[in-house]
DNA sequence: GATAGCCGGGG
DNA sequence: GTGTACGGCTATC
């Protein structure tokens, strides 16, 4: 009996049934959760015949492949570009494939094994067109309930909400470090996007409405997959959950010999590896471990939960210390409520950053063809190859292999030179006009047909790559450009119908827009990561020398041509000097520029600033015209220096870019350093924060946040990881670090003002005066330098 | 300054 | 599961 259904591909795995591969599609639609079957499709990989392809097909097909080998079709296919025959080998199962790809390997003629390592089910998805997340209409045959794929087409229309459960576990630790083969787990705490809270535990804990108490471990674990079960989750999130909550879950499991149908079909939680780092698998849902993805994101100096949250959500969070969360739970009463409370935090603080970063891992799921699962744990290289694989089957190119051992080493020793980055022209630069290329990178990799395919290698002369031995033919568009080409395309259609819509629909655009930008951006680095199976150095090596000979090129036209000074350009901007009087002169410049410039390339106007203060390569302040400061490389907004240096860094950089008075700004350094020797300050001012990331004992250096922890903790302070430390620096003859005393302990008369002096206030203004011709002694005690005058 | 080795998050 | 991370920081020469 045929049917049509419509929904939303979730996951995807395969079971075995009579020896064979049935691919299990779990999908979503507004009534619910459901699974399609596919018993119709067939693993296979390549093996390329050095001589005769029919010789070689027939002595395959006589060695020994214990009748693994279904069939060998001989077939047309590109090998980077070039014709190449392939004969595809189509066996029985998918692990079929490792047990007999290695005889075959062997048999006399066989140059090459292709595509032996792609898993199963993402080269289903691939080869079936099936892309995740987007709405699918599904031709069904009804087998004994089982519903079985015959057809499927693509529609158009907005992805369901999708359910979402974020879990956390508590852990009993009476030794620190929980022992999972005798350390049971105390809580479960869960938060979903339809407002469920719970915390699931076996001991009694008042005050706290969302705490459920069960009878036992056991039965708290049991009800936690009910919970997931009844709730149909599609998405389930935590807080390094792949390396520590679900992996402790499967060992308690384990050890109390239940079975916990985390998944979808009553699959089990499984814990298998992913590379050297483990992976929790929850069949038919997807898996998502907020940590990795968060430090793929935004770069932090530690990824402690907390210190996360209150970065990207700005929720300040209390931490318990975790070595003592067992005393919680053994005091009982009102620290086990806190013990609750803290519980459930983590969860939806979790929750919080799932709606953060998911959104945008749909998108690059659904472009990328892979499942939100996979695709939530790969790096932007390997996001991009996926992108490529899932080009490369239906244009009869066959996919590299990634290297090993050798080739690896090789690969990824091999260096080149990158960006170009003017020095600046150091000191205060009046009316500067920034101009940059627009994504400059993927635009010369798509105008130049930037390819492994298009490559020539010396002795050529047309599209050749500035001061190297490579030229690109134009005679075929690459692999790499044409599929660059569309996402950059896609993003400027995505772009455009943002520009035209508001509200919900803007906001989904705008995760499109994201992720094909961050797809784009990362082919460059793709070509030149040594893991990739389109790898070409000369081909990232090249991509960085036309930027080069770009950005050089626009500086020349500038100067020559317009008789602009260029103070100042990195990678891809440049900035220049136009005073007000002569702006249209911006307008001219970017048209010449873009007159001369090839394909896509483009260079953009970014703004006019009233003011630069230039220190180096890369160290650079800029006064915009609403009188906003643009500070780079300079910035101690780093908490780990005091205020009263930030604040004097602040107020210096404001006096030179507003008022362009270096004697007014020097006047105040020596201002505050007087108050300081005079002891004029407050606490506040001096005082130092910096996290303690982790136990005191682990930290092999001794820094000075660490000895003011220790100090905390013998008076009976309680310290824990993921703590903020104020702490000021006394006198003394001990080494800095030594002379750490929590702020909670000092008073004015204890700090050292030669350290605030000499350790703070001046290394945070010193490289800025120097830019001016100032030197520190100046600053310091008022010595006139002579080579001051030159500079005003 | 190069290079080898370690470590992250979680309780 | 058709498989086996990675990038940044510190220590040490």
């Amino acid at each position: 009996m045929l049917r049509t259904v419509e929904g939303f591909l979730i996951d995807a795995d395969y079971e075995t049934a009579e020896g064979k591969a049935v691919v299990r599609l779990y999908l979503r639609n507004s009534d619910g959760s459901f699974v399609i079957y596919d018993d119709s499709f067939s693993p296979y990989f390549y093996a390329l015949p050095a001589d005769e392809p029919e010789r070689v097909r027939e002595r395959i097909l006589t060695s020994d492949t214990a009748g693994m080998v279904r069939h060998i079709n001989v077939e047309e296919k590109m090998l980077f570009g070039r014709p190449r025959v392939a004969l595809r080998i189509t066996v029985r199962h998918p692990q079929d494939v490792p047990r007999i790809r290695k005889r075959i390997s062997e048999v006399e003629g066989v140059e090459q094994i292709l595509e032996h390592d792609i898993l199963f089910v993402r080269r289903y998805l691939i080869d079936r067109g099936i892309r995740p997340l987007t709405r699918m209409r599904l031709d069904v045959e009804d087998r004994n309930g089982r519903l079985f794929l015959r057809n499927v087409v693509h529609g158009d229309g907005e992805l369901p909400e999708l359910k979402v459960a974020a879990v956390d576990i508590e852990v009993y630790n009476p030794r620190g470090a929980p022992r999972s083969s005798k350390d049971p787990i105390i809580m479960v705490s869960i938060a979903t996007s339809e407002g469920m809270e719970k915390v699931l535990t076996w001991k009694h804990v008042s005050g706290v409405e969302e705490v459920e108490v069960l009878d036992s471990e056991e039965e708290m674990l049991l009800r936690f997959a009910e919970l997931i079960e009844e709730g149909d989750y599609d998405v389930v999130v935590g807080y390094n959950t792949d390396s520590f909550d679900f992996p402790y879950i499967r060992e308690r499991v384990k050890k109390l010999g239940i079975s916990l149908p985390l998944g979808r079909l009553g699959a089990e939680l499984e814990v298998s590896r992913r590379g050297t780092l483990p992976e929790a698998r929850i069949r038919g849902r997807a898996h998502v471990d907020l940590y990795p993805i968060v430090r793929r994101h935004v770069k932090l100096n530690s990824y402690v939960l907390e210190s996360v949250v209150e970065e990207l959500l700005g929720i300040k969070k209390q931490k318990l210390d975790g070595e003592r969360l067992f005393a919680y739970w053994d005091e009982g009463g009102e620290k086990r409520t806190l013990l609750a409370r803290y519980a459930l935090e983590d969860a939806r603080v979790t929750l919080a950053l799932a709606e953060k970063f998911l959104p945008l891992y749909c998108e690059l799921s659904t472009i990328v063809g892979q499942s939100l699962n996979d695709v939530a744990r790969m790096t932007s290289g390997q996001l991009v190859e996926w992108l490529l694989m899932r080009y490369a089957t239906p244009r009869g190119e066959l996919i590299p292999n990634r290297p090993a051992g050798e080739e690896y080493a090789a690969r990824a020793s091999a260096t080149y030179t990158g960006g170009y980055v003017r020095e600046p022209r150091r000191g205060i630069v009046e009316h500067i006009a920034v101009f940059d290329f627009r994504s400059l990178y993927p635009s010369i990799i798509v105008s130049h047909n930037i390819d492994p395919s298009t490559l020539i290698v010396g002795n050529c002369r047309e599209n050749r790559a500035p001061g190297l031995e490579y030229c690109f033919s134009t005679e075929r568009e690459g692999f790499i450009p044409a599929i660059l080409r569309e996402l950059v395309h896609r993003r400027g259609e995505v772009k455009k119908e943002m520009a035209e819509s508001s509200g919900e629909r803007r906001k989904m655009l705008s995760f499109t827009e994201k992720a094909l930008k961050i797809l784009a951006n990362s082919f460059y680095g793709y070509m030149g990561y040594p893991r990739a199976r389109w790898y070409r150095r000369e081909c990232a090596e090249s991509v960085a020398a036309f930027a080069r000979m770009y950005i050089k090129q626009v500086m020349r036209i500038a100067e020559e041509e317009f008789g602009l000074e260029v103070v100042y350009g990195d990678t891809d901007s440049l900035f220049v000097v136009i005073p007000p009087e002569r702006r249209e002169l911006a307008q001219e410049f970017l048209m010449r520029v873009n007159e001369s410039m090839p394909g896509m390339i483009e260079l953009e106007f970014e703004g006019f600033y009233r003011r630069g203060l230039f220190v180096t390569k890369k160290r650079y302040a800029l006064l915009s015209e609403d009188g906003r400061m643009v500070v780079k490389g300079l910035e101690f907004v780093r908490r780990d220096w005091a205020p009263i240096a930030r604040e004097t860094q602040r107020e210096v950089l404001r006096i030179l870019l507003e008022e362009a008075d270096p004697e007014k700004a020097a006047r105040l350094v020596r201002e505050v350093i007087e108050r300081i020797r005079q002891r004029r300050v407050s606490l506040e001012e001096i005082t130092i924060y910096t996290q303690l990331t982790k136990r005191i004992k682990s930290y092999r250096s001794i820094e000075p946040h660490v000895v003011a922890a220790q100090k905390l903790k013998e008076r009976g302070k309680e310290v824990a990881p993921g703590m903020i430390i104020g702490y000021i620096i006394t006198r003394g003859p001990k080494p800095i670090s030594q002379r750490a005393l929590p702020v909670e302990f000092a008073t004015l008369k204890d700090y050292d003002p030669e350290y605030y002096i000499d350790n703070q206030i001046l290394p945070a203004i010193q490289r800025i005066f120097e830019a001016i011709g100032y030197t520190r002694d100046y600053l310091k005690e008022g010595i006139t330098q002579t080579s001051l005058s030159r500079w005003f």
